[in-house]
Order: structure tokens, then sequence, then C-alpha cells
DNA sequence: TTATATGCAAACGCTTTGCATCACG
DNA sequence: CGTGATGCAAAGCGTTTGCATATAA
């Protein structure tokens, strides 16, 4: 995450280490208030915009994704910043795992094919329970 | 669109009406703001609460569905109420077509297997060119 | 040393709400 | 008629911006 920054030509500073550090402490997705209540809680010296900022450039980067949730909310989640991917969320736990497309690519050409669009780029967002959470419910 | 909100149970008021109206003459996916810029245009007696209000119900009634485009706008589009779909949204002129599951089903029982998930809710929103669009670029 | 990033507070846009009035059924 | 819907204006929320100050490189 620090690396994506310094990587990109951003210096590497206070407040971006400290967002850095309260994402890695988040299991699973987080919206921008949860991560301001979480510097609040901590102490930290952080201003409302310099967090926001700081979303975007990780975002920007590659280290953060944004998702929207079905409730409208938007929301983050840490992801390595390889290649394209999509987020399976849980609904109760707010973990999320990456996964590959598998086969998504087929049906994109497939749609493609039958709508007759040209489809540059498309997002998948899967919602459910995770193993635990499902198992606990 | 009329139907859907009468055979809920509410009532068919001048203002669903413009609303349906407005929805109607738009060709692709808009916003909240555009429509109520056209009531303006058109002199409608609208107010934005209840713009807001009627968006809203004809969401839940299954005429309307809410997108989230890639640039973080809250976008409606209007779509048969039938079953389970997706949207293929033209990023030039804004329209849009439905398509079916058509293998995403077995994608997301794939991911479901993998991840240990129980997937109960999926969203799948591809973005690109129409052909005519694609065609006149 | 100097461009970049910060904090603060105010502005912003979108959306919702409180409440008295209106009108569909 | 009576309840549900409306309009207005004001509040609410999440997010962005202007600007003087601080700081990483």
């Amino acid at each position: 995450m620090v690396t994506a920054v310094t990587d990109a030509g951003y210096r590497l500073t206070q407040p971006r280490q400290d967002v850095a550090g309260l994402v890695r402490s988040r299991a699973g997705h987080f919206t921008a208030a949860e991560l301001l209540a979480d510097a609040r809680r901590q102490r930290l010296r952080l201003g409302r915009a310099t967090l926001f900022r700081a979303l975007d450039l990780f975002t920007e980067v590659g280290a953060l994704e944004r998702l929207d949730l079905p409730s409208g909310e938007h929301a983050y989640v840490a992801c390595a910043p390889e290649q394209h991917h999509h987020h399976v969320v849980c609904r109760a736990c707010g973990r999320s795992v990456e996964v590959e497309d598998s086969g998504l690519q087929s049906v994109v050409r497939d749609i493609a094919g039958r709508t007759g669009y040209q489809i540059d780029t498309h997002r998948l967002e899967l919602f459910g329970l995770c193993a635990d959470c499902g198992a606990a419910g």
C-alpha cells in the first residue's frame, strides 16, 4: 500500500501512513466515515479532507477499490493492485475476497455479440455470506 | 410503468404520471437532477421531494433500476419488471439494453464454490459503446 | 529549498424530512 | 370523505474546495 504510493511518485506523508494503518486494521470493506471514526478513536491528527484525499489517492494507485453496496453506500476495500478482478463481499461481517474473471470474459463477449455493444468496462459485485457467517447464522 | 404503480396498490397521481412521462421521453439512463431539469423546462409543477419519492417508488415496483455509473453518479434506467437482468450502458449516448444472465449463473456458482461464500445477490454492469456510437466514433 | 500535502472551515450537491395542504379513490 | 401524496423550505449527509501553514524529498 505504501509502496504503491511512492512508486507512483507521491510523497509518503504521515497522514497517508496513518490512513494505510487504519485500512490494514479493518477486516472487510469500510466507508470513509468509519475510517474517520477509527482515526478519532485513536486520536490521530487527521482531517476529513486529508482522509478523502488519501482514499482517492490509494484508489488511483490501485491499492483500494471503491464499491457500491446494494444499499447505495460507497465503501472501499483494500486490494492487490495486480490485474482486473472482482470482489465477493459478506453482507454480515463485510469481509471480502478477490476473484478473477474465470469464465466471465466469455459471458461478456457473448453479451457484446448479442447486443452489438463494444464493451470496454464491466463491474461485477457479489454479495452473500462468507463461510463463517453462513455457519454461524 | 403506471400499471406497475396501481398494481402495487399505490395511487396514480398527477405528479407520478408526469415523472413517468419524463422517463419515457428519455432514451438512456438519467439522473434525478436531469429529470428535474426536464420538468422545469416543461414547466411542470413538480417538487424536488416528489420527484425523488416517485423515483424511489418506481424503483420499488421494478419499473426503474438504479445504476451506479463508473463515475460514481447515481443514475436510473427504465426496465421491464420481469425477472433478474443486467444492463449494458453506452458511455456515449447513455442508451442501455437489458440482457439476461446467460452463463453468468454458472460463473457465480463457480465463484461460490471456490470462495466458500453463499452468494445471494450479484450486480453486473457493463459499459461501452453501442453500435451507433461505435460506428460514429 | 521548494513543490506538495495538510488542516480547518466553509461551501457544495444531492437527497431526505417536517408539516400544513391537497386530491385520488 | 379519509388517507395517502404533495410542495415547500429547511435540515441532513457525504464530499470537495480555498487558503494559509507545515513538511517530505
